[in-house]
DNA sequence: GCAGTGATCATA
DNA sequence: ATGATCACTGCC
């Protein structure tokens, strides 16, 4: 299903730094429901987010910053808020936005919005590349997020054990820390 | 099931 | 410089 045209909906406010600053579960869990919005010239797009997982600091295993800072996931190391994008299997581009503390290392992987599912389609539906890495989650920069209104029940979240993460290992390949809306 | 695809990082 | 790995997708 293609994004819906801003004309068509209502807008919300936006997710301020602080939301994000927040261990990276509690964030992967507050932004289902919340709107992802995406400004290319003109056009506003406007998809909710149904699946996000979260990667914990060095600690974390699974966590890019596991291994360590280097080029590519000085991001992670850096504020709260801003988007983490790679690359991956040479292919497709990852979305993730940084969360907790400067250091923490955290982020939440969008892996679906609306009716699209994996984390490669969203980055391809929303046209994200490397261009918006280290760039601030607001509006002047053309991607970003907004609170549409109440927040979701308990129930209409379903926790899950991340995808792909085999090589974090028994104990945290098994963590559920990827959420899903029904 | 598995090929495609190339950046990234460790090793040298 | 070289090689292994990869938070995936699409087609068999």
């Amino acid at each position: 299903m293609k994004p819906k045209l801003i004309a068509s909906i209502e807008r919300g406010e936006v997710l301020p730094t602080s939301f994000f600053n927040r261990p990276a579960a509690h964030v992967a869990r507050g932004l289902l429901g919340k709107a992802l919005m995406r400004k290319r010239g003109a056009i506003v797009m406007s998809s909710i987010v149904t699946e996000t997982e979260a990667y914990e600091g060095p600690h974390d295993l699974a966590s890019h910053s596991a291994r360590g800072r280097t080029a590519r996931t000085e991001v992670m190391f850096g504020p709260a808020g801003r988007f983490y994008v790679y690359r991956i299997y040479g292919l497709h581009w990852m979305l993730n936005v940084v969360t907790g503390d400067i250091d923490d290392a955290a982020a939440v992987l969008i892996r679906g919005v609306d009716h699209v599912s994996g984390p490669g389609r969203v980055a391809a539906s929303l046209k994200i590349d490397r261009s918006l890495n280290d760039r601030e989650a607001v509006p002047e920069t053309g991607l970003w997020f907004e609170d549409l209104g109440p927040s979701l029940p308990t129930r209409r979240i379903k926790k899950t054990p991340r995808i792909g993460v085999d090589y974090a290992g028994p104990v945290w390949s098994a963590k559920k820390l990827r959420f899903v809306l029904q």
